[in-house]
DNA sequence: GAAGGTTATCGATTATCGTCGATTACCGAT
DNA sequence: ATCGGTAATCGACGATAATCGATAACCTTC
């Protein structure tokens, strides 16, 4: 019980958002339901361009975001998967069974894995 | 809006997670109702003592644990308060509102902040 | 193809963190 | 007071990570 290798895989996950850059990210991605391009981010968060793609990276490695290249830019959205199953995730931490209700928290916890 | 302070203070409670260790210590302490010594925390997740209860700081700090020291030993446990309102905190963080809900999800997705 | 704008990568710096071993502090019993 | 066990602290080391500036890669338009 309490895997190794699950254990991994959650501190992963929290892991990725360790971080008030990366926080900042997933929020405003999350509160928009929209995607937001490198620039529209960096206007937002007070670190430099490079900082902002980097995190953009860790997120999207960890399966928080997704990209599209349109063109020139890239726009970044939140992986509505996560928005389901992170908080589930969570749950499992804190000792509650994954949930598992129609309406509720879904299925296993889990989203695609990283890349 | 993303307030920054507001990101620090959830991203604290990730990084306190955010390790397979922790993780394990957190889950063991949720999946017993009980209270666990460091010795038996120790005997559980492969690393030092010294590990260990540099750890159980790390959590209490965050107020994810709490400890009672009987006599020789320390019994740590889990604050029963992030149980509820962990999750929920990652709920906000994926853009939902904090649910409010009475045998859901409560409040304001905090508990005793870190000392 | 040259120019300008957007994003990704690289290299370096700095800070933080996980882990260990050793030591110290504390408690209970002898 | 001493001893054995338990936990916390200390000091050090290695690894990881956040950030920056500069550069490179890519696209669009001229």
């Amino acid at each position: 019980m309490v895997d190794r290798r699950e254990a991994e895989r959650y501190a992963d996950w929290f892991k990725a958002l360790a971080d008030a850059t990366r926080i900042q990210i997933v929020t405003l991605l999350a509160r928009r339901g929209a995607t937001l391009s490198v620039g529209e981010l960096v206007a937002a968060v007070d670190v430099g361009q490079s900082t902002v793609s980097h995190h953009l990276k860790a997120l999207a490695e960890a399966g928080f975001v997704l990209v599209d290249h349109e063109g020139a830019y890239s726009r970044y959205r939140l992986n509505e998967e996560c928005v389901e199953a992170f908080p589930s995730a969570a749950d499992v931490v804190m000792g509650r069974p994954a949930p598992v209700q129609a309406g509720g928290r879904s299925g296993t916890g889990r989203w695609g894995r990283p890349r």
